[in-house]
DNA sequence: CCAGTTGGTGTAATCGATTACATATCTTGT
DNA sequence: ACAAGATATGTAATCGATTACACCAACTGG
């Protein structure tokens, strides 16, 4: 095997102990110019590398986060884990990563990552854990170096970071009722998913205020997949009455919608105008190029890290309760157009 | 702070040494029955957990593994990691996640995560790696703890998976010829890469076997991405004679290709049969549904695992020039179609 | 019946960095 | 000139698990 020089080597080829050592390369204001530089020229010619397990048992830290996703394949995070690496590498840190499923599937508890030193935080993109493990989760003490980012858990008191999701559906609508249609459906994502229910609120809340009829069929209940937006626009295809216009929670169930229309011969935004939620990278270059609510999903992974960082390093702060809530923004492209009687 | 008990407190509730307990949890078949039952009992209670970094420390390893991506933001690697993930998880390790690009920012050196106790291996989805990082790594004594997966450096020994990237460009050649395309164009990837150079000399290689006209402005330069795709698009718009087929070296491109084509007013395939490659998630919701080579990326992550942890727990085998390539295979659908003159 | 093996357990060193505390030297003000 | 503080460095304990080695008891075979 390789061996790594110590701090222990360094010290002796600088001639101080290895406390001056340490100190030089952590806190190197404490200790004179010259040794500074002796101990430098030493680290040089020993070619020390830190070995971050004694640090990290030392320390008790692990100067590293977690990542939870739902699903590892799903390229909706890909942009936010972007945002997360940049900033944690940024200060220092690793970036771990696991998936809601593996997590159950092998047993471990997530509070574990905590406890045993393998993460000093961890960022849950996922707001449908198990209850159970909420329970356990939401009055620990460690529950402080969690945080929810996209998603977050009703009644709890996580800190989380998230977009303007109501204000997205609302303008969503806005949009579509400035383009004249004035009967639009819905579709939705998982059943019990918070941002579903928001923005399915939202949805419903815009709809009333600008007194437009809202038919309870118009109303599809998806699951934010590409497969589901197919299954509703056979849904669509088979209403009597069709409305003329649909604002989809995601870009992945827009985008099945209107492939299922077009094997159908219908034409978006001839037959039906349509509008997505994410803006992800696709969206632009679909045929038609999708008219969105965009977040920032990188935004949202720095802020996630920046807010996470701040709690792991100042953990007596109070941070309870802090929410972040981050812009959403109207891209205007070609699925969506005036309603023509 | 939470304080979690330790192995010293579990020996002494279970009235053992702490060498006891930690051969109990780490090779139960040495203890006896009954000081096995003990000790689990005593763990229970305890609510013990073991230190990671302390173990780490102890054995030199850190149980967990670095996936390095050329862009985290690119949904072509999500179902590679998720093998990854779903496999290391199994065995009990972890997994890092860095980009190339921030490995590069920050300074750090791929190697020190070997050495300092971070990773006890590495796999490398970017064939583009800095030559000088290649040039350091190749020859190292670490270098059998680093595997490529998808892309690899020509002229090292690093072990790899991959798929039959030949076998793909001859495949999508044979089937557009199948389908009596006789003028066929090809879109690479980035000017360097392994992929794209692999994928073009065989495709070249299979146009000459079978006798096709190969006009070297058919060969476009690319790179991947949705808007090389748009770029390529233009150029075949331009030409005075238009090839009737495109192998398009990424789905990307193909999607890219197809989505300027059709803002020209040109249709796929009713004006040129495109290809893919990846068989990414959106090929088949794409309209028209994108023809492409398939290849299996949760396999490739899990064999890539697999390999790396071959070599992490038994690094005197001698693994040098493994190289897995996994089949791929001809997904048909609706942006390729027989030619009509 | 005893030498040699096997099985089970304990003692204590070890991994390599951090840091509380002690010590030594140098200022500074009166 | 000297007490009091500031500055720089060293000593050694510590984090918590693993494991080489030593030990003892119980068994085996001749």
């Amino acid at each position: 095997m390789v061996k790594t020089s110590t701090l222990q080597d360094v010290a002796r080829v600088a001639n101080v102990s290895t406390a001056t050592v340490s100190r030089t390369l952590s806190n190197p204001d404490v200790v004179s110019e010259s040794t500074r530089q002796r101990v430098s020229e030493a680290v040089k010619v020993t070619g020390y590398r830190i070995n971050r397990a004694a640090r990290n048992l030392r320390t008790q830290r692990s100067y590293s986060v977690l990542v939870l996703l739902p699903d590892l394949a799903n390229p909706f995070f890909s942009t936010i884990l972007e945002g997360i690496s940049s900033q944690v590498s940024h200060e220092g840190y690793s970036l771990l990563i696991a998936s809601t499923k593996q997590i159950h599937e092998s047993g471990e508890r997530l509070i574990d990552y905590l406890d045993d030193v393998r993460a000093d935080g961890i960022i849950i993109l996922d707001g449908s854990l198990d209850s159970q493990v909420v329970e356990m989760l939401k009055d620990a003490p460690q529950a402080n170096r969690i945080l929810f980012a996209c998603e977050w858990i009703e009644g709890t008191k996580f800190p989380s970071v998230r977009c303007q999701n109501r204000n997205g559906a609302r303008t969503a609508v806005r949009h579509l009722y400035e383009l004249d249609h004035r009967k639009i459906a819905h579709v939705t994502g998982p059943k019990e998913n918070v941002l579903s229910i928001t923005r399915k609120e939202a949805f419903i809340k815009e709809m009333t205020q600008l007194n437009l009829v809202l038919k309870p069929e118009w109303i599809i209940t998806g699951d934010f997949s590409l497969s589901a937006g197919c299954l509703a626009a056979k849904k669509w295809i088979a209403f009597k009455e069709r409305p003329t216009a649909v604002f989809c929670a995601s870009d992945q169930l827009a985008i099945g919608f209107i492939s299922e229309l077009s094997r159908h011969n219908f034409k978006v935004p001839r037959d039906i105008s349509v509008i997505g939620f994410d803006d992800i990278d696709f969206a632009e270059q679909f045929i038609p190029p999708l008219t969105s609510i965009r977040q920032d999903r990188l935004m949202i992974g720095e802020t996630a890290s920046k807010m996470l960082m701040a709690r792991i390093i100042n953990p007596h702060d109070d941070h309870t309760n802090d929410t972040a809530i981050l812009p959403i923004s109207l891209v205007i492209r070609e699925s969506t157009a005036k309603y023509k009687t």
